[in-house]
DNA sequence: CAGGGGTGTTGCACTGTCTGCAACATTCAT
DNA sequence: ATGAATGTTGCAGACAGTGCAACACCCCTG
């Protein structure tokens, strides 16, 4: 692995901090500043990082392009979003995707809940890892060897008094939801709010993304959730369908 | 500028267009293999690349975590300030900053006016959301069933003959600023005073911010004021430019 | 206005890191 | 099996990146 490249790429996370000037850089990076400087400087023409007006630097406009491609990539989302959209309309609930990659579960689609008390998240966020339903479909579908060693390395706060308390727990939990086909989160993240997810399977079976419907407990209680259960496991298979092109698709051509 | 790190930036737009593997990228970056290998390595290693299943690069989801934490720590209001207060200095009225929160517009900045006749307005405080010509912009920018949910939850104070009566002229008049870009507010809050406004917007193109230029009409006539929107509306895409990190690459070279 | 501390920037010699090569490993067709 | 793809590793040599020190440039303060 290269060193200049890891230096120059620990940059942006430390840009995406807030503004920062070259002295602060070198800092961190633990290098002269004039190596820092280069570093920003190349950055700096490949439009990742931007100076401003008073001379720091912060991420750049590039970035931003480059994570819309990279989202438009993932093509499940694009197959999901208007199953997720009907599933909304249907039960005026938020309504989320999600996928695994490299020990992080991460958003990649929202619909917004209709009621007015929202909960709060936001696209391209890296999920609560421990508690989400959503994190527990796609860890619980890992080989095992590699589910171990993601659960030992996790941290688990513990956010409500329902949190997963430890790796033990959490593997016991991910056993259930892998037999089950389907996961929940009851108050695990904050205390109010509950979720029920399904999978999203790709061709040869392995789950390559999930979806949830969430809900403050002012809005319906945990058990007149869990009554979306079946739904929301019709829009999974629907998609899942989909994805793999086993459901023809119907439409244009 | 460093040869390594540049080599390595140029993968991600390569990969932009689409996932690759290994030869494809080494050829295309004009490298060996392994060279090729270890810079992917390192990309993996910051989360920026992504290895799929069949081997295949493709661009990482830790790209959208940056963006997304980047977008979440700028402030627009120290960007803004410096703009704002070269606009005050060419033209010596007063220059408002403002945001949309939570059913609110709240001023976050503000410039005084350099002539002895001041207007009544304090940073943090709500502003007359149904007159305001930043009001106007930035609730004209809020998706179609929202602002009309926001508009028919407001109440609609006459301060003045010229206040706007109701959610439907309300509504009207958000369109049409929509598409004309800009918002003015004449006499609508207080008999003397007008506004000229123009919206600052974020790489996405959503309005984030607004910004107006208001002055008394014993300095200067609702008509004179008119001849400022070009500078108000220049100012504005300055700010935004600068936001969203994609301003013209100055300087260096 | 001189002086001092704070930035960012440049040229240069040295060294350490990146490079390309060639051999190896692995998978897939045939 | 055999061959042709691919991805991977170790190595020696070369060159690109490094830190240094000197410089340029503010913006203060006395």
């Amino acid at each position: 692995m290269s060193q200049t490249v890891d230096r120059a790429l620990s940059i942006l996370p430390l840009l995406a901090e807030g503004p920062a000037d070259l002295g602060q850089v070198a800092d961190r990076l633990g290098v002269h500043k004039s190596t820092a400087l280069r570093l920003l400087r190349t950055l700096h023409e490949h439009g990742l990082v931007y100076r401003q007006s008073d001379q720091r630097y912060r991420l750049g406009a590039r970035l931003f392009a480059l994570a819309q491609e990279a989202m438009e990539n993932l093509d499940v989302r694009e197959i999901a979003h208007p199953h997720l959209v009907r599933l909304n309309e249907s039960c005026g609930h938020t309504v989320h995707l999600a996928v695994y990659e490299e020990n992080e579960v991460l958003y990649i689609d929202k619909v917004e809940s209709r009621y007015p008390v929202r909960m709060y998240s936001r696209i391209g966020k890296p999920v609560a890892i421990t508690v989400a339903a959503v994190a527990k479909l796609l860890l619980a579908d890992l080989p095992e060897h590699e589910r171990r060693a993601v659960a030992e390395k996790l941290d688990y706060p513990a956010y409500t008094a329902r949190s997963t308390p430890s790796a033990t727990a959490f593997l016991r939990e991910l056993e259930k939801v892998r037999e089950q086909g389907w996961a929940t989160d009851l108050g695990g993240h904050e205390e109010s709010i509950n979720c029920v997810a399904a999978p999203i399977r790709g061709a040869d079976g392995r789950v390559v993304a999930a979806m949830s419907v969430s809900a403050p407990n002012v809005v319906v209680t945990a058990d007149e959730l869990l009554t979306l259960l079946p739904l929301v496991r019709r829009t999974a298979d629907a998609i899942s369908g989909e994805y793999s092109g086993r459901t023809p698709v119907k439409g244009t051509e």
